[in-house]
DNA sequence: ATAAGTTCCGTACCACGGTACGGTTTCAAG
DNA sequence: CTTGAAACCGTACCGTGGTACGGAACTTAT
């Protein structure tokens, strides 16, 4: 396979695959006449690493998880639980921004006179919304 | 106030004060004796900024926001219902993430014989990955 | 009056996961 | 043998929300 044709295998561009290559995700096989050559294994990979990504991990996640020695359930489950940990921090956060925006619109809705009850959270005193936790702004997950 | 009395009392630097001013969400006063004087009212704006922040809104929904007329009800009842949307639809893919990794975690843990199930999932076929749904990698909220 | 501290301003850089571009070489078909 | 498509490679750019740096002007304290 060229480049070309293990990108359209793969479901992703040609950049893409280079992109892999340079974060070290993929190697680079030796020119064969002209072009380098791919084999089914590197196809393999590259599936491995859409699969990882769906599953949430960065791309250096990833490129541990694919280094590991594959009977070592340990390191694996230590990365598979830190990532569950992560992710529920993430919809904990995530469902305390929806909930209060969720009173917000009802209150809104309700049609009470008064200024917009959305518009009004965001302008000082700000009530409900400062009674998120502070993490919210986190850039994790 | 100067910038730098403003960035303390909003809890924020004065880089960060000038990035804001740069994408129009605080103005910028006009130099009295030397420095810009701020009033209570940036102030107020600022934290307002960080409260709508708190609550998920994206700078450029921000801008919106505080632009919006406070007595326009239906227009910010449809932005916090449009963010509400899209967080539902994120934690929706976390959750399906973490159950997919749950699982795997799991299996490994019950340890039988065989390779990790972890890394055996991210190679293919891949089966119980594949099967979340392939929004997964969305880029939104 | 001089040193230290701020402000002002432009510009560059960070993470993250790519995308895009432009120029050169090589390959395959006509 | 020429033409057009790929491959190759380096480098720049995208969005998002900032942070960092460096020099000039100005203020404040000693």
């Amino acid at each position: 396979m060229k480049i070309g044709e293990l990108a359209k295998a793969g479901g992703v561009s040609v950049e893409t695959i280079r992109f892999y290559q340079r974060r070290g995700l993929l190697s680079e096989p030796p020119r064969g006449p002209g072009a380098r050559r791919y084999g089914h294994a590197d196809l393999e990979r590259l599936r491995s690493i859409r699969a990882a990504q769906t599953a949430g991990f960065s791309l250096e996640e990833i490129a541990v998880l694919l280094a590991l020695d594959p009977d070592d359930r340990t390191a694996a489950r230590t990365l598979a639980v830190t990532r569950i940990a992560a992710i529920d921090e993430r919809i904990a956060t995530l469902q305390a921004m929806r909930a209060a925006l969720s009173n917000l619109a009802e209150d809104c809705a309700r049609g009470e006179p008064g200024p917009c009850p959305i518009l009004a959270a965001f302008s000082p005193p700000p009530q409900e919304i400062a009674a998120l936790p502070s993490q919210t702004r986190a850039r994790n997950v």
